[in-house]
RNA sequence: GGCGACAUAGCCAAGUGGUAAGGCACGAGUCUGCAAAACUCUGAUCCCCGGUUCAAAUCCGGGUGUCGCCUCCA
């Protein structure tokens, strides 16, 4: 299995360090404020890789943290006139209750960094110990940035290029413009802890790392988080840990692309960002989720309007192909280890998935190859005669078994197909603004002008319908309909 | 200013040394009273220039363009 590496820029052989175990950590919420949809993806993304790696037979353990404090979250606190760490507990619930409804699988453990306080003064005192660390006159307390030789080594960036950039200021109390804060003192009103450099709470990095090493060890296999976090965060995550412990902290490091939307950055500012929780309002979770995975995680993405739909449009087809494959092994009184046509493809569904999968993550291939596997039953049934449908329906019986298993791991396919179908037909109806009572009616009338044989009446009706956006099809067992947007 | 990424058919998008997955849209066909659904068929010398190689979209150099990060951010 090979992942891609944004230390190395390549991707690499996995191993894990210890056998059969994997230990992964991935940044999770700064929780001021509702999750978007690009923290979903993120969520996805890691919790895809879990689930994968647990498929092919590792042991992992997975945890994300919740930055519960935080200078957003102090502020935005304040103005709820709410105790700070009320208020991201709160937040907290609410975020989880949106990863719950987009059927995220949970991380092992969530640790959250306000109940990791005496282990973070613990860790930065070991940094002063080692000299990696100083107490400024204010109470604040910083990481000697210059004294870690390696300082930028993920980045691909040198300390005296990142001071180019106008941005940097000397604080008072730093020793060099590029120090950052791992403790800051309380300023009046914000909430603190005691600690050896007086009142305070602790910086962003620091509490990565300190999670990272308290739940998982000294050097873990897999750091991932957003794009966005490789500098300043992970950056600072490596020097502070591999300062402290002297070992890689990590082996290798993943970062998830960033979404835009509709062309245009999300961003508070903008106003733009998409919750999860109005996503969901719009589409089904797992239209949410098919859509990030239809995407290479490490890749930045444009997710417009129409992704979404033409997603709705292929899991309508995928759904309503495996009613069919369920009612035609029902028919036919399938069974996966009865004996099957010759040469089905149930055999290279798993081969043909772990292959891809096993080339970091190749999602999007994956669900390229779901096209190939239906258009394969598609024809299967379409082609069944008296002679082999017995057959078919063991085959049919087989592949559904095979595409559950192995699509299974990526969370698709566990609804109920036609409940499915009926929530997309119940959105899409009442987009068109039309009622079944009505298109029933129609129906009704241009079966009788069919009987006629009186074809310009019904060919009308079917015409009139059509520009209305429902589409017509007539069957052995009577016509039936269906939205045409789903097509 | 510094660092980095990306550039594949009308559009979206895999593939990172051996003559280009998949999807959407378009067109043709099978089926049908005619349609629809389903299925079948149809499209690219992979931004430009130069180099390495028996062989490059894929590696190297240069150019152009788009974007990200350098400030809180998944």
């Amino acid at each position: 299995m090979k992942i891609y590496n944004s230390m190395t820029g390549k991707k690499e052989e996995f191993k894990p360090i210890d056998g059969n175990n994997v230990k992964m950590y991935a940044c999770g919420v700064t929780v001021y404020d509702l999750s978007h949809i690009g923290h979903a993806r993120q969520a996805v993304v890691y919790a895809m890789i879990a689930d994968y790696l647990r498929y092919r037979g590792y042991n992992v353990k997975y945890v994300r943290n919740y930055t519960d404090v935080d200078d957003k979250i102090i502020k935005r606190a304040n103005e709820l006139g709410k105790d700070a760490l009320e208020f991201s507990r709160e937040q907290i619930l609410e975020t989880e209750k949106d990863m719950a409804a987009l059927h995220i699988t949970d991380a092992d453990e969530k640790t959250k960094a306000s109940e990791y306080i005496n282990q973070i003064i613990e860790f930065v005192q070991g940094l002063i110990e080692k000299g990696y660390a100083y107490k400024a006159e204010n109470g604040d307390v910083y990481y000697r940035v210059r004294k870690f030789a390696e300082y930028g080594k993920l980045s691909h960036r040198k300390v005296d290029d990142m001071l180019n950039g106008v941005r940097i200021e000397l604080e008072e109390g730093k020793e060099d413009p590029i120090d950052f804060a791992l403790w800051k003192s309380a300023k009046p009103g914000e909430i603190y802890w005691e600690s050896p450099w007086g009142k305070g709470r602790p910086g962003w990095h620091i509490e990565c790392s300190v999670m990272a090493l308290n739940t998982l060890g000294e050097t873990i296999d897999i750091h991932g988080g957003g794009r966005d976090l490789v500098f300043p965060h992970h950056e600072n995550e490596i020097a502070q840990s591999e300062a402290l412990t002297g070992k890689t902290f990590a082996k290798c490091w993943s970062h998830c692309g960033l979404i835009k939307i509709n062309g245009e950055k999300m961003s508070k500012s903008l106003g733009n960002s998409l919750t999860i929780r109005d996503a969901l309002k719009m589409y089904n979770y797992e239209v949410i989720k098919y859509v990030m995975l239809s995407k290479h995680y490490g890749s930045d993405v444009d997710i417009l309007d129409e992704d979404y739909t033409l997603a709705e449009k292929h899991l309508y087809y995928f759904y309503n192909t495996i009613s069919k494959m369920n009612e035609f092994i029902s028919q036919y009184e399938g069974n996966s280890n009865g004996e099957k046509v010759e040469d089905d493809i149930s055999n290279t569904i798993k081969e043909k998935f772990i292959e891809v999968m096993d080339d970091d993550f190749n999602t999007t291939a994956v669900l390229a190859n779901l096209h190939g596997i239906f258009k394969y039953v598609n024809n299967l049934i379409k082609t069944a005669n008296k002679e082999n449908r017995v057959q078919v329906a063991n085959t049919l019986s087989k592949i559904l078994e095979e595409v559950k298993e192995v699509y299974g791991v990526l969370g698709l396919f566990e609804q109920n197909p036609e409940e499915f179908a009926n929530i997309l037909r119940e959105k899409y109806i009442k987009k068109i603004n039309l009622d079944t009572e009505y298109i029933e009616t129609e129906i009704a009338k241009r079966a009788e002008a069919k009987k006629q044989k009186d074809f310009e009446t019904a060919d009308g009706i079917r015409a009139k319908l059509d520009e209305q956006g429902i589409i017509l099809n007539d069957t052995a067992n009577g016509t039936i309909w269906d939205i045409k947007d789903l097509y």
